[in-house]
DNA sequence: GGGGATTGGTGGTCAAGACCAACAAATAGG
DNA sequence: CCTATTTGTTGGTCTTGACCACCAATCCCC
């Protein structure tokens, strides 16, 4: 309401956004590279970059040796301090890391649980965590919200956990609970949704408006859509949910799950079994796959492969995305032939929407999660809190 | 470029567009209604308005009665001159009309074609009907642009037909051709996604920010998206083809087509069959199968709903929209039991997704296609080419 | 070490656009 | 006919960013 969109002082917000985004997503860049960037003028630039570091949102460095000739231009970084509390509860544990604007992780701790963790224990963790940290790594830090990564329904509007069937949670509202009991301004998101903002962001596509994620995981399938840049929510907030979709079968005798879904036909457990093994991390799992000799196992992953095909080529055909992005144990999957799986399932898609498809496996590792959450926080601050992290500059005009 | 979204001069290109894209959809509106939908000063409407009117995309009209105390508003229109040509290429004919930028069909016709329409001949029938229309229907009208609705692929970057196979083109530069037939800016874009939109802006989905658009020809099933309340086109453009999606099938009973896609399962010509048709149009279709007694009939309707369900889950659960429009022959499939196909959606999707869940019959007719083709060029001609309409005011000055 | 090139800093001017306040116009209702 | 209310109209103000000129800083290359 404040920044209208419409009017003049509106621009100015829009600059400052553009030019913490730039910062904050590219790494750091310099003052010359800023101006190139956004079109403004030498001067504007200035101005807008001061107003950026007198709120404690960004800082100027000293210039690196370019080797190029001329004056060299300072570099423009997110001030290190500003940091975003990500935290991810899962069955046996939960993590909690401090992201910083800056893109580095400052800290990180895994609190394992003995007993399924509750909504509420989860937000007395983290706020202990806060404090605890607030007297040590996190003593000079800015702390400017708190982003969780929730295995389960999230309705966008309100934060409310529908169901995360993983953690036996039924309509909790984790959002308020956490807030509540840490002070802080929290969102919280799908796990494997903001997995697909994180790679989109800072993975395996990179610069690329039209994504498709899915991720492997023990629990089932999940995924997120970019389109057009930004992250699909849905209505609800629910989108990406193709673990739950009814896979095309092509041959019969490669149903598992009478009336089953995706994750039934395409999971984890029965690549475990396949392979004789009872626990397992992914690396372990991929190993094991490896080694195996046994046609049983290597006919169990080409039946999940030609499932995976067929549920992708839907999802290509309807969304026509440039990138199919797949983690976790899919990524296992798709790599032991990837140019085999992307044949597959050009073969199964219109031969335009296949054309200008890639598939690659997540380039982040698991803490790809922690960052997507920290991002909805910097997300907000950068285009919705920006206006009250500027103080009054207005002292001039005496 | 010369619109740069940072500066100074973007704000009043922003609102020109944020104004002439109000009356353009909303229809006549008073200029006090627009100073409190814009948030804008009553002063700035004023000067903002006068600018439309003079680069002739708006009009205003003396105040209606409005049974209110205070000095009446002056209405604000889309000026009744300016128009779009639409038009839709298909088997035995092409449809052309003149859809007016206050959402009037100025004129319209069908030129029936002995042979099936090559896109030259798609250029040169197009011109031809604007010669003939501008020295009648269409003397006064100021045309902006020619929208086309392809029922096949159409790649976004350059308008190249990359295959319409009802048509038997393939990689056809129809953009290009019309663009050199007409000397005026063209815009060409699949037809069931330009249906989509016109039933988001004008139909049964106004308002929503979330649709899926399926709709059910004699030659398959197309469709298109809405997301965050724009269409979706992926990196190519073809996103929407539901209909080659491998639909995930319960009852192998069920399956008529080994490893077919969806539209071959289905399909009008599968309920024509059974209704024991060769030729009919929708409104035939459905009153044959009102009146069929067969249980055969009876079966496959069912049957092709059964499927049409799981298709329909599938997508709800990736994309979780407020509202799936179900047009052609799918909603004479659905409205045979509307809560029924609302039931077996929801009970194959994640709960959750089902509950804000609407299915909905198409509002529009068929001119749907021609009115979203027609909107593209609205659109392109509010967003990107406002600047080159408004000629020089700057004569004030002296 | 000097010349050329690139960039930052400062100070000032200028144009553009939105807002604001006061006034005029037009209507309903008494 | 008069008043209250709403809205158009007008002229002035404020903020913002662009542009310019000049100087200083720093680097590459000769």
């Amino acid at each position: 309401m404040s920044a209208d969109s419409g009017t003049v002082e509106g621009v100015r917000q829009r600059n400052l956004s553009r030019l913490l985004r730039l910062v904050h997503r590219s790494g750091p860049l310099s003052r010359a590279s800023l101006t190139e960037a956004t079109g403004l003028n030498r001067s504007t630039i200035a101005g807008l970059v001061m107003e950026l570091v007198t709120a404690g949102l960004v800082e100027e460095r000293a210039p690196e040796s370019s080797r190029r000739v001329g004056r060299p231009s300072p570099i423009v970084a997110a001030h290190p301090a500003v940091v975003a509390i990500a935290a991810n509860p899962e069955v046996d544990a939960i993590e909690i890391a401090a992201v910083g604007l800056d893109q580095r992780l400052h800290a990180r701790v895994r609190l394992p649980q003995s007993s399924v963790i509750t909504p509420l224990r989860t937000a007395e963790l983290i706020a202990e965590q806060i404090t605890r940290w607030r007297s040590a790594e996190l003593a000079t830090a800015d702390i400017v919200g708190i982003g969780l990564a929730v295995p389960g329904l999230v309705r966008a509007v309100d934060g409310l956990v529908r169901e995360a069937p993983h953690l036996g949670w039924i309509d909790e509202p984790v959002r308020d609970l956490v807030a509540q009991a840490t002070g802080m301004v929290t969102s919280v998101g799908n796990d494997a949704s903001l997995g697909a903002l994180a790679e989109h962001l800072y993975g395996a596509a990179v610069g690329i408006d039209d994504v498709v994620y899915l991720n492997g995981g023990a629990s089932g399938i999940g995924g997120g859509l970019i389109v057009h840049g930004t992250p699909v929510g849905g209505v609800g907030g629910y989108a990406g949910e193709f673990g739950q979709n009814r896979p095309g079968i092509a041959a019969s005798a490669d149903q598992r799950a009478p009336d089953g879904v995706l994750e039934d036909e395409v999971s984890r457990g029965r690549l475990l079994e396949a392979v004789g093994l009872g626990q397992a991390d992914d690396a372990e799992l991929a190993e094991a796959l490896d080694r195996a000799t046994a046609t049983a196992a290597r006919d169990e992953v080409e039946r999940q492969r030609r499932i995976l095909a067929t549920a992708l080529s839907n999802a290509v055909n309807v969304l026509n995305p440039a990138v199919v992005v797949l983690g976790g144990f899919l990524a296992i999957l798709a790599e032991r032939d990837l140019p085999g799986l992307e044949a597959a399932v050009r073969a199964q898609s219109m031969p335009a929407c296949g054309e200008d498809l890639r598939i690659v496996p997540a380039a982040l590792a698991e803490d790809r999660l922690l960052i997507g959450a920290a991002e909805v926080v910097f997300t907000d601050l950068i285009t919705n809190r920006l206006t009250d992290r500027l103080s009054s500059g207005l002292v001039l005009q005496g």
